[in-house]
Parts: structure tokens; C-alpha cells; sequence
DNA sequence: CTTAAATTGTATCTAAAGCTACATATTGAA
DNA sequence: TTCAATATGTAGCTTTAGATACAATTTAAG
């Protein structure tokens, strides 16, 4: 069997290193999706049942119950919520202002997925995914050809 | 304290389930995030230093070579890759084919961005995470749009 | 006022994905 | 050939995020 190959030049830092920074920065995105989707709907909510509970919250999200109770405790702990037992459940002024900036983008990518031409359906789809890895400057790209239509 | 809502009529199943797909669909994608982002990796390595090893994969992907060690044993479980201790680590076939088309969709999803006017190292940084979110339907669009300029 | 249905909470399990600390194996060079 | 540096493996911890099963509370009817 073919032995390991083994560099005797040290590997330069440099290209690993700089690859490493998308992955970092992608998989501290997905950190914080669970979060955004979640102030998101609690925010839709809040305006159109008129408040949020939590199995309203898991029938949106396709979750259970019991996973929404887990998050939402976490959401207050990290200040984006008030929720006490077997009330609504509120978003603080962090929680708002959040809900604000991801409902926001998520309606700008979802536009810009429509302006491509892609069917109201998939845009939705694909839009719930991609709006938590959409740096301002890709935003603002997004803005500036849907204002130019 | 004002008493909790509680609207007697039964609320509407259809539009919670609906916006559950996304949901559902979002949370699929990214719990194949990390086979995409490592079979790629895997295949860029194997041709640039010639093999992929396991320390080399971990600073590419910015993690510990512990956290490689465990995603490789699941991806062989999943049939992805072949490894064996103290060995460098392949690409099965079906490793090659999803390489492939993750490598393809990433290149796509760059150059998109660069049309778009992004630089090149945010479009790099965003399109690590967006491509794991993008339908055949929207890579297809992106791809017109190329054509197209 | 009672009570059944709905909602909410909790205990407990699983899996992925990160980490540190430490042990073992391999390699390159003295 | 020895041995220190590097690479690899492993034990065990944490957090997040899903689940089921069951208990407790609240609400809506009757
Ligand atoms: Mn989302
Ligand atoms: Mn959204
Ligand atoms: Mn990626
Ligand atoms: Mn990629």
C-alpha cells in the first residue's frame, strides 16, 4: 500500500486561513437562523392572530411544541423576548428591532428571487434559507437592481 | 392583567403548513451543510497538496482536527467517503458526483454575486452559506443571468 | 359549576457539531 | 537508529435542536 504522502516545505497559513473565514462566517450565520426565523414569525404573529403562543408558534415553524418552549426560553435568556407560563409571548425592543431588520430582508430576497423570475413558491422556499447568509453589500446589491426594474 | 385571546374559531390549518415548508425545507439544507462543504473541500485537496488529510481539512474548514475526525466517520457511514486510520481520506463515487455538483453551484453562486458588482471576498463569504440554499430552479436562473451579460 | 378539550410545561432521549485534554502513531531529521 | 515534532485518535464536556411521552394548567362548552 502507497505510504502517506508528507510535504517537507511547511504548508503556507495563508490559503487555509483565508477559506476558513467563509466557513466561520457561514456556520455563525446558521448559529443564529433559529433566531431570526423565530422573532420573525413571533413578530407575524403578534399582528396577525394577534398574539403569539407557543403551538401557534410550532404550527408555523413545523416544529413541536416542546421545541418552541426550549427556544423561546433561550430567546429570553439572549434578551429578545418576554415569556412567562402559559402566556403570549412578547418581543423585547432588541427582539423587534431584529424582527424588523430579518423581515426586511427576507421580503427583499424573496422580490429579487421573483424579479429573476423564479415562482412565487420556490422564491418563498429558497428565500427562508438564504436570508441568513446575505451579507449588507449583497442587500444593498439586491435593492439597487430592484429599484432599477 | 389583560386575559390571553383566545379566538373561538377554529384557526385555518393550511397557511401555517404552508409556511411550515420553508421552514422544514431551510432546516433540511442546512443539516446537509457540512457533507456539502466538506466532500468539496475533500476534492480541492485531494488534487491541490494531492491528498486530503485530516489536519490539513481542519484548518481549511476552520475547525479542530477532533471536530474532522468525527464529520468524516459519519460522512463514511453515509457512504461518502472512505477512510482508515492514520490513512489519507477519498471520495467515494457518490462523494465524487455531490462534490462535483457542490462545487459547480458554489462557482455559480460566486460569479453571480460578482456580476452583481459584490467583491470578490464578500461574494466569497456569502456564497459559502447561500449555495446550500439555492433550488435547481433558482442555480438555473442564476446561470441565464450569466449567459446573458 | 363541571368537565372535556386544548394548551402549556417538563422529563428524558437522540444526534450533530463544536471544544479541550490527553494518548498513540508516524515521520523527518539528527 | 533514535527521537522530537507532527499527525491522528479518543475520552468526555457543552450547546443547539429535534423528538416522544406524560403531567399540569387553562379555556370553552354544556
Ligand atoms: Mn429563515
Ligand atoms: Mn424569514
Ligand atoms: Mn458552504
Ligand atoms: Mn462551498
Amino acid at each position: 500500500m502507497p505510504r502517506p504522502i508528507r510535504k517537507s516545505t511547511a504548508a503556507p497559513l495563508r490559503p487555509p486561513a483565508q477559506a476558513a473565514e467563509s466557513f466561520r462566517r457561514s456556520r455563525r450565520d446558521r448559529a443564529v437562523e433559529t433566531a431570526q426565523d423565530y422573532v420573525e414569525a413571533i413578530a407575524d404573529l403578534t399582528v396577525s392572530p394577534g398574539e403569539a403562543r407557543v403551538v401557534t408558534l410550532a404550527r408555523r415553524l413545523g416544529v413541536t411544541h416542546v421545541t418552541v418552549n426550549r427556544t423561546v426560553a433561550r430567546l429570553q435568556r439572549a434578551g429578545y423576548v418576554r415569556a412567562k407560563p402559559y402566556q403570549a409571548i412578547f418581543l423585547t425592543e432588541a427582539g423587534r428591532k431584529l424582527a424588523a431588520e430579518c423581515k426586511r430582508r427576507h421580503e427583499t430576497v424573496v422580490a429579487f428571487l421573483r424579479w429573476l423570475g423564479i415562482s412565487e413558491k420556490i422564491a418563498e422556499l429558497d428565500a427562508e434559507g438564504i436570508e441568513h447568509h446575505v451579507s449588507p453589500e449583497t442587500l444593498a446589491a439586491f435593492e439597487r437592481l430592484l429599484r432599477k426594474r
